[in-house]
DNA sequence: GCCCAGGAGTGTG
DNA sequence: CACACTCATGGG
C-alpha cells in the first residue's frame, strides 16, 4: 500500500539515523525501512514530502508514521527556546529537520536495556535478533518485534546465543515483571516518578530511564547522559561531574525541551569526533 | 590484536 | 558522595 504525508521541518536521515531507534535501516537507493506494529514500511523524502509504501498495508499507517515522526511537535518553537542557549544555537539551524522519534514503550524499554555498553551496530544486530526469532512474520526478512507474550518463550541461554551476554537476564526478568497494567500506569504518571518506576526495573539505570522516558513515554524534559553527552558537555560547557549534578545543570540551561537539546548535542558530538578522526588520518598520510 | 561501546549492579572508602 | 570493579562481547 502506497501512501504520501507531509512533515515539515523533517530530515529523514538525520532523525532516523542518529542513533534514537534501532529498528531502521538505510537502503542504497536512500530510502528508508523499518517496522511499525505490523507493518513492513519503506519511506522515502522528497523535499517536505514523505513517499511511504506499507505491506500489508491498511487502516492507521499514516497515523503510526505520524505518530513516529512526532509531527504534533512545534520545532520553530522548540528552537526559539532552545536558541537562548548561545552554543546550542551556534550550530543548531542545521539541525530543524532532526527530530525526536516516539517509539513503542515497550520496545524502547528492551532497546535501551540492550543497548547499555555496545555499539549501535551491535545493539540493531541484537534488537533484530530478537524480531527475527521471537517476532511475527512480516514479509520477507522483516518481523515485527515480540510482545511481551512472545519474548517470554525465549530461554536466558538462547539470548546469551543471540550475543546478548550479560543483558539476556534483564530480559528475562523484564518479561516477568512488566505486565500490561504497568506500562500503562508509567504513561500516565509525572515524569519524576515514571523515572523512579523505570530506575527500579532490573537492568535500568539512570541514562536508561531517560532514554525511554524521552524515546518512549515522549518526556521531552528529559536528558539522557551517555558518553558522548558526557564528553559535549565537558567540552563545550566545561561542566563534569556525576550524573546527577550534569543532569540538574541541563535541566536549568535547556529546561522543558532538553530532550531535544541532548539530541542535538549528542548528533554534534559524533560529527565532530569524526571530524576529528578525519582530520587526524589525513594528517598522517602526509 | 587493540580499543571502545547511547551502563548497570555491587561493594568499599 | 565518589570511585573501583565486574559483567560479556562484537564492531571498527
Amino acid at each position: 500500500m502506497r501512501f504520501e504525508i507531509e512533515v515539515t521541518p523533517l530530515d529523514l536521515d538525520l532523525t532516523l539515523g542518529c542513533g534514537q531507534t534501532f529498528r531502521w535501516r538505510c537502503n542504497p537507493d536512500g530510502s528508508w525501512s523499518g517496522v511499525l506494529g505490523d507493518q513492513l514500511i519503506d519511506l522515502r523524502q522528497k523535499g517536505p514530502r514523505i513517499l511511504g509504501e506499507a505491506i500489508p498495508g491498511g487502516r492507521g499507517v499514516e497515523e503510526s508514521v505520524l505518530e513516529l515522526l512526532r509531527t504534533q511537535d512545534d520545532i520553530g518553537k522548540i528552537q526559539r527556546r532552545l536558541r537562548r542557549d548561545p552554543v546550542l544555537a551556534l550550530g543548531m539551524t542545521r539541525m530543524k529537520g532532526l527530530r525526536i522519534v516516539k517509539l513503542d514503550e515497550w520496545e524502547c524499554l528492551i532497546s535501551y536495556v540492550l543497548a547499555t555498553y555496545a555499539n549501535i551496530p551491535r545493539i540493531m544486530k541484537m534488537v533484530e535478533g530478537l524480531g527475527t526469532n521471537y517476532g511475527r512474520r512480516i514479509a520477507h526478512g522483516a518481523y515485527s518485534f515480540p510482545d511481551r507474550g512472545q519474548l517470554s518463550k525465549a530461554t536466558t541461554k538462547e539470548l546469551i546465543g543471540l550475543g546478548l551476554g550479560y543483558r539476556a537476564k534483564y530480559v528475562r526478568a523484564l518479561c516477568e515483571l512488566i505486565d500490561e497494567s504497568t506500562l500503562s500506569t508509567f504513561s500516565k504518571a509525572p515524569y519524576e516518578r515514571l523515572r523512579k518506576g523505570l530506575i527500579e526495573l532490573p537492568g535500568v539505570g539512570e541514562k536508561v530511564a531517560d532514554c525511554v522516558s524521552l524515546f518512549g513515554f515522549g518526556r521531552l524534559g528529559s536528558f539522557p547522559i551517555d558518553i558522548w553527552i558526557e564528553r559535549a558537555l565537558a567540552r563545550l560547557y566545561k561542566q563534569t561531574g556525576s550524573y546527577t549534578r550534569l543532569r540538574t545543570f541541563a535541566a536549568g540551561r535547556f529546561g522543558e525541551y532538553s530532550g531535544y537539546a541532548q539530541e542535538y548535542l549528542y548528533h554534534n558530538e559524533r560529527m565532530h569526533a569524526r571530524e576529528q578522526e578525519c582530520a587526524f588520518s589525513k594528517q598522517r598520510k602526509k
